[in-house]
DNA sequence: TCTAAACCTCACCCATACGTAAGAGTTGGA
DNA sequence: TCCAACTCTTACGTATGGGTGAGGTTTAGA
């Protein structure tokens, strides 16, 4: 079930990563010390295509610090953390325009508090949605399980012999219906 | 967050739903003692819209059990539970391609136990793969939490104050990084 | 017999999150 | 100076799971 197109991956890179650190523009809104990343480079780091980070550029999730002079993005050190956090909300089940609209919202915020209480929202609401989810999964685990279980078990011992009124290695005595997804596997 | 486009689902229906008994061709495949359903009933019986039951006839998911004089499609009554498995497989994450492949698998399988040696496969997968996912949403349902904590407390205890170095609220002594959740919302 | 509601078969449309390619320019070490 | 590796912009392609008509037919109750 491996993936038949994977996207080219970046080669390591052969240029050097350290670079001088007089490009590092040490007194302006990159607060993070040390060199400025390429876009290959902040990639590489974060497990993301160079497409995606593009990608999120376009859609104003993500700025690059300044250009080099030959226009190619330089973003600085933190913006790994900004991809990270990206992720972990597509994870959260976040669209990326409704990551747009979390960045937007909190952009807009006039205080620091405000973009706090923001975030407080869809957090909440994520967390709810999240638990309901993990809810859903365990159930789903469980019918794999059972399923598995009577694939196993059950079907070979009960339903292959005739005698279905005694099977030693079923707890209950009825004769176990199969679960749905066993059933729903030999209809039609 | 409500979708603005719901799918139109289909009205109360206002013919009788009971048919004449004598329709449900007892000796045939259906398994399934009652009237046969139409596509519409089928539709509401499983929550889903007719289109995703003709796509899933398209796909070979599902077949009618005949047609009417004219044309129109008439399931058993098992189908319900035929749709309601093609529910829980793509729960579990497969595609309907995929689920194309196991119903082709399973329909090509020699045995019984072939088929069901099959299924145990597929099964077995999923539940590693269900098993991984459950990790990683309770990771992140731990992240929310530490995210929300941090956004109600230690953000607004530690940091609005100038005083980094006591933070009564915190049980930890250090100045609590943001998570990352936080963090990334701040960048830029 | 009439009619509303359901159904039929095309067939095109949608959003999401990138993939992929083309053609050209940039970078930096050798 | 040269070249490989990297990057640029533009723009179309892809897969998934249906939605949404259009235009016509069937059903079944009244």
């Amino acid at each position: 079930m491996a993936s038949p197109t994977e996207p080219r991956r970046l080669a390591l890179a052969p240029t050097t990563l350290a670079r001088s650190v007089e490009e590092a523009s040490v007194g302006d809104a990159g607060r993070a010390e040390g060199a400025l990343l390429q876009v290959g480079e902040l990639a590489r780091a974060t497990g993301k295509t160079v497409r995606a980070i593009h990608l999120y550029e376009e859609l104003g999730l993500l700025t690059p610090h300044d250009r080099s002079k030959g226009r190619f993005r330089r973003f600085a050190r933190d913006a790994v953390v900004r991809v990270r956090w990206i992720s972990k909300l597509q994870d959260l089940g976040l669209t990326l325009p409704e990551i747009q609209e979390v960045v937007r919202a909190h952009e807009e915020s006039a205080s620091a508090s405000h973009a706090a209480a923001y975030l407080r929202g869809v957090y909440a609401q994520k967390l709810e949605e999240t638990r309901r989810k993990l809810e859903q999964l365990r159930e789903l685990a469980h019918e794999l399980e059972a399923s598995l279980h009577f694939l196993t078990h059950c079907d070979a011992s009960c339903c292959s012999t005739e005698t279905i009124t005694s099977c030693p290695s079923c707890e209950h005595q009825a004769a176990a219906p199969a679960p749905d997804l066993v059933a729903g596997a030999r209809i039609h």
